[in-house]
DNA sequence: TCTGGGGTCCTAGGACCC
DNA sequence: TCTGGGGTCCTAGGACCC
């Protein structure tokens, strides 16, 4: 990542096609050309669709337990998601982008924002989108403008019409406002559900109208975003390109859990082992938290719906399995023993870099760090089964999450790579 | 039976201070 | 019945993103 310089240069958003299905067919080529769709945790619903797949009219978000009794899906392939897998492949996406772009931004897991030098920016578009092909296999779609909100738009038309590219700089802005006024406000990058509806009893109902509106009502009624989105629709940059990220706020870790859990003893463990895993995190990051948040609820699909949460100050900060295990306990007798809960989650903030608070009450304990550290060896080593904390528990608990139509991961495991004739 | 998992930013409002 | 004018810091919650 690299900092823009402040001149207007275009801007391009680069974003994979459907990122987790073509990671799916570089793996496996023989999925080219069919109806393919990843699923989310859990083998709930569809979060990654082939073109193929949409054509059979698989929509985002549509719950597996549903699609596969639809009488036309006998050819669609649908696959358990393999984060780590996608996680290496979106690492090596936006490391070829920044070999070739003048700045770039990690945006998500398949979307970068890169700035393009003033002359042909169509064609050094076209250069990283090759380069991203050749060194990753992934096809991207990408569209360009003068600020990120358009290229946004660009983007989107160029999906729409199955094209790699949309280039807004080459566009007369009669053009550009035709594309705009073709264009739902819902659709434009920031505006979600509960804005469109406010913005449809001013009478904003595309993203000419958005463009057109006086921006200080807009910061007045809802706030300087919005704002920010409508000077950006009119051609205004808002947004740099290249920004340093800011330190991270929170760290989360949630699980639809893969069968509903009923008692606060088997629930002890169901937290103590999510902790665990959001501790190992933490460490991950070299990061230590303040407080924690823990959650239980129950199916939002199912009548009389029970959430609790509880927050559990940490103090000192610290990043200690052992101790995220304990403060989870404290949700415990909140719970309504015999309830269906079916998801369970810890939000850890506060965050600061471990071992940065002043320790002069509470020295560090190098022992219980080198026992989170050789749990998480041991763990790697021999499998996620063969060592638990305490309440944790060890060996697959009939709750944990079901992933029954995962592909062998091609490059993330010895044991599965790739094997080329 | 079965419906994801992370994040971000902004604002309002309360606690507290002088 | 009247009962300042700020400022800071923090948290909860809304809205949005992929």
């Amino acid at each position: 990542m690299t900092a823009d310089d402040g001149q207007r240069r275009p801007v391009a958003l680069v974003d994979v096609r459907c990122m987790f299905v073509s990671v799916e067919r570089v793996i496996d080529p023989q999925l080219v050309g069919q109806p393919v769709i990843v699923l989310s945790n859990n083998d709930g619903c569809a979060v990654s669709r082939s073109d193929e797949a949409k054509a059979l009219g698989v929509g985002m978000g549509d719950p597996w337990f549903q699609l596969r009794e639809r009488p036309n899906m006998a050819t669609l392939v649908a696959l358990s998601s393999n984060y780590a897998e996608y996680g290496a492949f979106s690492s090596r996406f936006h490391t070829t982008i920044s070999t070739l772009a003048l700045a770039s931004e990690t945006y998500s897991v398949d979307e970068a924002f890169v700035t393009l030098p003033t002359a042909e920016p169509a064609a050094a578009a076209v250069a990283i989108q090759d380069r991203v092909r050749q060194w990753t296999g992934l096809p991207t779609a990408a569209g360009i403008a003068t600020t990120k909100t358009l290229a946004k738009v660009a983007q989107r038309r160029a999906k729409q019409l199955g094209d790699a590219l949309c280039d807004l700089s080459t566009w007369s802005p009669a053009q550009t406002e035709e594309l705009l006024a073709a264009t739902p406000v819902e659709d434009v990058w920031g505006i979600g559900s509960r804005l469109r509806t406010g913005l449809a009893s001013l009478g904003v109902r595309t993203a000419r109208d958005l463009a057109n509106a006086d921006a200080g009502v807009l910061r007045r009624r809802w706030s300087v975003v919005l704002e920010r989105t409508a000077r950006e629709l009119a051609g205004v940059p808002c947004m740099p390109v290249g920004f340093t990220p800011r330190d991270r706020q929170q760290l989360m870790y949630s699980r639809m859990l893969g069968a509903t859990v009923d008692s606060r003893a088997e629930m002890r463990s169901v937290l103590a082992q999510y902790a665990a895993a959001a501790a190992r995190r933490l460490r991950a990051h070299g990061l230590q938290a303040a407080l924690a948040q823990v959650w239980v609820s129950s199916s939002r699909f199912r009548d009389q719906a029970l959430h609790h949460t509880t927050a559990v100050a940490l103090d000192p900060p610290t990043a200690d399995p052992l101790a995220l295990i304990e403060a989870t306990r404290a949700l415990l007798p909140h719970l309504r023993e015999g309830h269906p809960y079916n998801r369970a989650g810890i939000l850890l903030t506060g965050l600061s870099p471990a071992g940065a608070q002043p320790t002069l009450w509470q020295p560090p304990n190098p022992a219980r760090e080198r026992l989170a550290a050789a749990v998480d060896q041991i763990s790697d080593r021999f499998g996620r089964h063969s060592i638990g904390y305490g309440p944790a528990g060890l060996g697959p608990r009939r709750w944990d999450m079901k992933r029954e139509r995962l592909s062998p991961a091609g490059t993330t495991r010895w044991d599965q790579l790739l094997t080329v004739r």
